[in-house]
DNA sequence: GGTTTCGGTGCACAGGCGTTCGGTGAACAC
DNA sequence: GTGTTCACCGAACGCCTGTGCACCGAAACC
């Protein structure tokens, strides 16, 4: 279920729209060392393989076995054993990669959020209509949860799940996510006069909206994914109109 | 409906030490036993007890141990087991009160929102300061959390949780909770003019935040308290604000 | 070409799990 | 006082779990 590349046009759009800025290296950015040597060779099944190659798929295969299995459970209730039967090995295998499922579960948060960054980035390089921002917010948003489902459901179960440690690696990420929008709103004519705890105030409720919006697309049918995407933004130009007249009080 | 400690099950009872400010019970006291049969005498051990007394004390038992354990980890990953064991049973005698573990859950779900209504309903009765409104929702909020924190915890837990049947209730309840203050919205003086869907969209803004501060709450060290707090009144104000605004738009 | 490195296998262990089944004794109805 | 009910027990079942160990075979290295 998880997009993998090939002919789906959603898919590709969604790949152009995140590497159209040319690795936008700006200050403050984190170096991502969550997973894979980033290009595997195509399917090339059984072919003569290096042994990084073979190395990196199956570690590739474990993340996605376990991602795959939190589709119906949460991290906390999955197993090492079922995890790499899977993936296709045995479970002593696992170990050659992880040295625990909490460290697969963190690299897990890592790979997540490294594409919501690059979701970011993307959608800050494209907003130049000034009057559609929310609009186009809402869409990018939207259409990013549906190319990585699986992805958000797993930040999802686990942003409020069992496991302690990564909760706060979710919560870390999120509250830095938060705080580079604290900083975009500063671009903004009216909101942005609004000193630094207003905008970080204001930022923390776009955000706590935006986490409201991806878990209720998570849950819901297809077909009301129209209705969540006029509610959200309604919702976001709310926000928008009371932080203008923040000041007045 | 989660019959507190005490002799009264009266919901006026129940509904004034929710809504009176001199919280009897101190905190951190949790003697408390949270299960239906309202009437549990004091807690005379080994007294000659009724079978009706022993059965619903044993159920007690069993439901706090469960809420125990959602302490450190999410309901899918706890086991039938160890909630006997702490309840004090033997695993064969658990199915004399539940026929599964998904059933214990679906129960502490009624009883988690049975105690929020009451505190709707009286932080309904007690709203007659009309320009502190928001002051008085998010303290209510706060001390109701605080008061009943294994509860919050259990449903942040489980409302984005692994098992479906646990998650789909607590949507529908957090929904009608939802619709509800959409209701209540209406006798205020600007925003009550609004057209229903606007009613609704905004007060699903609120819930989205109450949830959002809830979450807060129980991840955060207790002197953190007053900063979210503030911020949750800030976000509440941001949104009635805008709310105010939206018939311009 | 010989040696080293290292994903991956197979087996074994101890322990936790949900669930079944046949008791047992105290509270109950009469 | 007698018979019934039923909350609870203890042992047992088959299954699944994480982890340790010895080993294999092919890629990688010199």
């Amino acid at each position: 279920m998880s997009g993998r590349a090939g002919a789906d046009p959603s898919g590709e759009r969604a790949l152009r729209l995140v590497t159209a800025p040319p690795e936008a290296t700006g200050p403050g950015d984190r170096q991502v060392v969550t997973s894979s040597p980033a290009v595997l060779p195509p399917v090339d099944d059984d072919a003569p393989m290096t042994r990084q190659e073979r190395k990196a798929r199956t570690r590739a295969a474990l993340l996605e076995a376990a991602l795959d299995q939190l589709e119906s459970r949460s991290f906390g209730a999955i197993s090492l054993r079922e995890v790499s039967r899977e993936a296709g090995i045995t479970p002593t295998a696992f170990y050659r990669h992880f040295e625990s499922m909490e460290e697969l579960g963190l690299v897990l948060v890592d790979e997540s959020f490294a594409s919501l960054r690059e979701m970011i980035r993307a959608a800050r390089a494209e907003v130049q209509a000034p009057g559609d921002d929310i609009r186009a917010s809402a869409a990018t948003l939207i259409r990013h949860v549906g190319t990585h489902t699986s992805h958000y459901r797993f930040i999802s179960r686990e942003r409020s799940g069992g496991i302690a440690s990564l909760r706060s690696a979710i919560a870390q990420e999120i509250e830095s996510f938060s705080s580079e929008l604290a900083g975009d709103l500063r671009k903004y004519p009216v909101i942005g006069e609004l000193d630094r705890p207003a905008l970080e105030m204001v930022a923390s409720l776009i955000v706590t909206v935006m986490v409201a919006t991806a878990e209720r697309l998570l849950d819901a049918p297809p077909d009301a994914e129209a209705q969540i995407r006029r509610r959200t933004e309604d919702q976001m130009r709310v926000i928008v109109l009371g932080a203008l007249q923040w000041h007045h009080s």
